[in-house]
DNA sequence: CCTCATTGCGTCTTTATGACACAATAATAA
DNA sequence: TTATTATTGTGTCATAAAGACGCAATGAGG
């Protein structure tokens, strides 16, 4: 049903098992030592990092297909994952990466090939608890890694853009979904919610009203711990109340109308 | 290059101009006499409404694709439109529904045929000016009209899901993109423009506090015009000051962070 | 045990929001 | 012609939220 591929029968038998001309990517979030990051893979053939991404079996949802992903990429089951953006256009040059990829591995295809048609993709974004991910790589790549948001370079084909939608997108639903409860780990200081926001929204935040607004909202419980270790004085752990949380983002947590 | 295709030859012939498996629905929002309405389609051989739909060609970018259909459908070059959604799980039944469409036009085609796969489509929404818009057929549907927005009824396949998805999705973004502008006529007053707010949210708004917000936006001229006719008081005229509606819009009309 | 950066909690001012009062006005009915 | 009526334009007041900042408490490191 869902045959395990080699690299070289994806190429050559993939068609038979998957819709034609339709990928999905992940930009897979994670929140380390204060830093955004991003799960990239280095494929093989290829010198420019990429988002992990796959392809949709022929009877199996758009939501299946990236979870399948992101288990396979992370280890992880339950992951919080959103679609975000459809990338349609047709230079987005699927093709010669893979003509080119083709060509390093020494592989001969028919120019009809399912791989070298134009292809659209599916932009999928998700949020994981950075300390419990296991990044693998696969047998198509060499590496699998986190790389902190800013420091990003040049990415394989059009994955820069699909980035940047995500980033933006992340920021434009920081107020209507539990994106810090997916994003920290079960326990988390003040400050740390503090960088996540600024992180993400790009802008510098009043520490102390800060702490009134979330503490406002009522979404996160404070608890009797400290996490003692830092060079100064220990800042006290918060977890999130789910329910609450989830109340508070259904109304948005921005003004609004 | 893209050629018209008539109703039989699309179904034979559709396979070799269009990409695999791949559809877009459109979602196309006018105001009028204070609703919200959504123009819909009566295909034929069809019992259920429809949202006008169509196919990607080969080397055609995806937005170019929705375009394309929007003219098509509303006689209408510069439209707004916003890529929303991918629906793609694989019940949809465009399967069952094109075959049932091809029996009752007595059609025999294999089983192979490009429409008898499973689909994936692409839901777009535009927004346009209800008054300038001409709703024409084409040759596979025997209707095209406007329906208020909270009569609709049951429609073809999961078109409902994709319409409620287009209204959460225009609930979300009237903060943050140039809904009013694309929806209502060039000159407009502040009841028209609170009852699109009201209708789209869902939601009754104070009448004097609306208005002073509005106005505190500054991205809305008052005109030396009043709107004559009406039973009562004759309400001013406002139009949109655009390039500072677009600058209010991208920081965001809700307080946020 | 002193230093110092960081944290926790609070104040004050300004701005925004929600609720409501009242006068002005255009079509209609008397 | 004038009164009626529903609606619009403008303003007030109380309350809540946001922004800017002060200061004492604390924990690690010297």
């Amino acid at each position: 049903m869902k045959p395990v591929l080699t690299s070289i029968n994806l190429i050559e038998e993939g068609g038979q098992f998957f819709m034609p001309s339709l990928s999905l990517d992940c930009v897979i979030f994670g929140f380390h030592e204060n830093q955004l990051k991003v799960l990239l893979l280095k494929m093989k053939g290829a010198d420019e990092w990429a988002l992990p991404g796959g392809f949709i079996f022929k009877e199996e949802a758009l939501d299946e297909a990236a979870t399948r992903v992101l288990k396979e990429r992370t280890g992880l089951n339950d992951i919080f994952l959103q679609q975000f953006h459809v990338f349609g256009n047709p230079d987005r040059n699927e093709i010669k990466f893979h003509r080119k990829r083709m060509q390093k591995v020494g592989l001969r295809v028919d120019k009809h090939n399912w791989l070298l048609q134009r292809f659209i993709t599916v932009g999928y974004y998700a949020l994981v608890d950075f300390e419990i991910v296991k990044p693998s790589v696969d047998q198509s790549s060499v590496a699998c890694d986190w790389h902190e948001i800013h420091t990003i370079k040049t990415l394989l084909m059009d994955h820069n853009q699909i980035l940047e939608k995500a980033l933006e997108t992340l920021r434009l639903q920081l107020n209507h979904l539990p994106i810090g409860y997916n994003l920290l780990p079960q326990k988390f200081t003040m400050p740390e919610l503090q960088k996540l926001y600024e992180t993400i929204l790009d802008k510098q935040l009043d520490r102390r009203n800060f702490q009134r607004r979330i503490t406002g909202y009522g979404f996160v419980k404070k608890l009797k711990e400290t996490r003692k270790g830092g060079a100064h004085k220990a800042p006290f752990l918060y977890s999130f109340h789910l329910s609450k949380y989830k109340k508070a983002l259904a109304e948005g947590l921005d003004g609004g109308w």
